[in-house]
RNA sequence: GGAGGGUUGGCAGAGCGGUUGAAUGCACCGGUCUUGAAAACCGGCAAGGGUUAAUAGCCCUUCCAGGGUUCGAAUCCCUGACCCUCCGCCA
């Protein structure tokens, strides 16, 4: 949620930033809406205020003994006044807020121009890419060849977009999670978090999910509806809703593995083979709250913290700055991480760190106080670190033999009993 | 699932339908005292919003949420959410 001050007063540069990321801002109906609240708050609140003044007179008349009837009388027609101001106003309001409810976040100035993915740009390269003496399989040929991985039985379980793992290759990928967690606790500081995977709407209103987005949820059936959660984002970054934190407790720097959901519609058609594109799927999810101010430079470090992840399990990978058009909706500025991936021969997206700067934190009413005892708003982090099934589609890519065994990470050995290497069936 | 109790400011905790945005304590901020600190004492201290050039005034809202009664609701009525205790069931 942008700032509604700043949106009346500097309607016109506000304008300007939303088009960089082709946002059309419809100025004129802002302009009218807000026009119209205006008249009606002040025309309510005035109301309001003499209704009252006149109630105070009626305690102290009575108070004093005296006939109060007259009193009465005269206030009377002030009550349904009231009562149709509120109710236009409320109506107005409501409006109002959907509308503003319904802008996305400003991207930062030095967020590159662009429509789509093809403009995002890349920053930097890390590791080599490996190269192949015979041909590299995908993770699916892989895991099958290692009978760890069935996405026919999923399907008889549950449908398409889901997987099933067992074995060395679901140890794999527990190992993976153990790793990423004990490498943010223990190392980049972060405290472990555990949290609920369904939340209700008041959650997904504040991290930005809805309103605009309810069709890429999974939604349990309710007069006050619960959503399986699509990110640790949702219920990670509102543990601070609606709080005024001190200010010894930022930086807050959260970590929390969980399942994901995802309804991914409209992503019929893509990626349907394997572990990519998941209704399902694990995540080691990192989210920093703290002081405005420090965003920028916690953007930074948090993106550092999943990249250190990828440059422990040696894979290659590079990091795109995400240009305008390509940023989610609550995201002033977003990096991602792309790893490599012999299979497709191609990088392919494992994490995304984004600093949505107070933009969550309005909608929250996430606040701190301030050097002078004020409420401020803090800013929000989120990002991946990392998306545990892509990874363990990385690990399973990258470090494949010719003869479909696949050598285990340094790092995640252990994770794994010490076990150096998945056998693949004779 | 059954029975009962509860939800008030950063925290704890009062609060007869009428000058209560809300006693008191703690925490916090400022001051006096002190070489300094502590203690003591004095003073200040809710949030959100509107109007405005204003972070000045003035005004509105908010005592879990939503309805209702009333000239007037933290206080009365209804519905719901959540929390606690006991029982049942269960991991």
């Amino acid at each position: 949620m942008l700032d509604a001050r700043v949106l009346r007063q500097e309607t016109e540069q506000v304008a300007a930033r939303l088009a960089r990321r082709g946002f059309a801002f419809d100025r004129q109906r802002f302009e009218a809406l807000e026009a119209e609240r205006k008249t009606l708050q002040v025309e309510t609140e005035s109301l309001q205020a003499r209704r009252n003044a006149e109630s105070k007179k009626i305690g102290k008349a009575k108070a004093a003994g005296e006939d109060i009837q007259p009193l009465i009388a005269a206030v009377g027609e002030l009550g349904e006044q009231l009562d149709s101001a509120k109710a236009r106003l409320a109506e107005i309001a409501e409006e109002l807020d959907a509308f503003l409810a319904g802008i996305p976040n400003l991207p930062d100035d030095d967020v590159p121009a662009g429509e789509c993915e093809d403009d995002n740009v890349e920053l930097h390269k890390v590791g080599d890419i490996p190269g192949f003496d015979f041909e590299p399989r995908d993770h699916v040929d892989i895991g099958a060849g290692l009978s760890g991985m069935d996405f026919e039985a999923a399907a008889k379980l549950t449908g398409a977009r889901f997987v099933t793992m067992s074995g060395p290759v679901a140890r794999l990928h527990r190992a993976l999670a153990q790793f990423m967690l004990d490498r943010h606790t223990l190392v980049h500081g972060y405290r472990e978090v555990q949290v609920p995977f369904i939340v209700h709407a008041d959650s997904l209103y504040g991290t930005g999910q809805l309103p605009k987005f309810a069709d890429d949820l999974f939604r349990l059936e309710g007069d006050a509806p619960w959503y399986l959660i699509p990110t640790a984002e949702v219920p990670v970054t509102n543990l601070v809703r609606d709080e005024i934190l001190d200010r010894d407790a930022l930086p807050m720097k959260l970590v929390a593995h969980t399942p994901c959901f995802r309804s991914e519609a409209g992503a019929a058609g893509r990626d349907t083979r394997g572990l990519i594109r998941q209704h399902q799927f694990e995540k080691v999810e990192l989210v920093q709250i703290v002081p405005a101010g420090e965003s920028e430079r916690a953007l930074e470090e948090l993106t550092a913290h999943a990249e250190a992840i990828l440059d422990a399990l040696e894979l290659p990978y590079r990091r795109l700055v995400l240009c305008t058009g390509d940023m989610g909706f609550s995201a002033a500025k977003t990096y991602d991480l792309e790893v490599w991936l012999p299979g497709q021969g191609k990088y392919r997206e494992i994490s995304s760190c984004s600093n949505t700067r107070d933009f969550q934190a309005r909608r929250m009413a996430a606040r701190v106080r301030g050097p002078d005892g004020k409420p401020e708003l803090v800013h929000t982090l989120n990002g991946s670190g990392l998306a545990v099934g892509r990874t363990l589609v990385a690990v399973l890519e990258n470090y494949q033999c010719e003869n479909g065994d696949v050598i285990v990470p340094e790092v995640l050995r252990s994770y794994m009993g010490g076990i150096e290497r998945l056998e693949a069936n004779a």
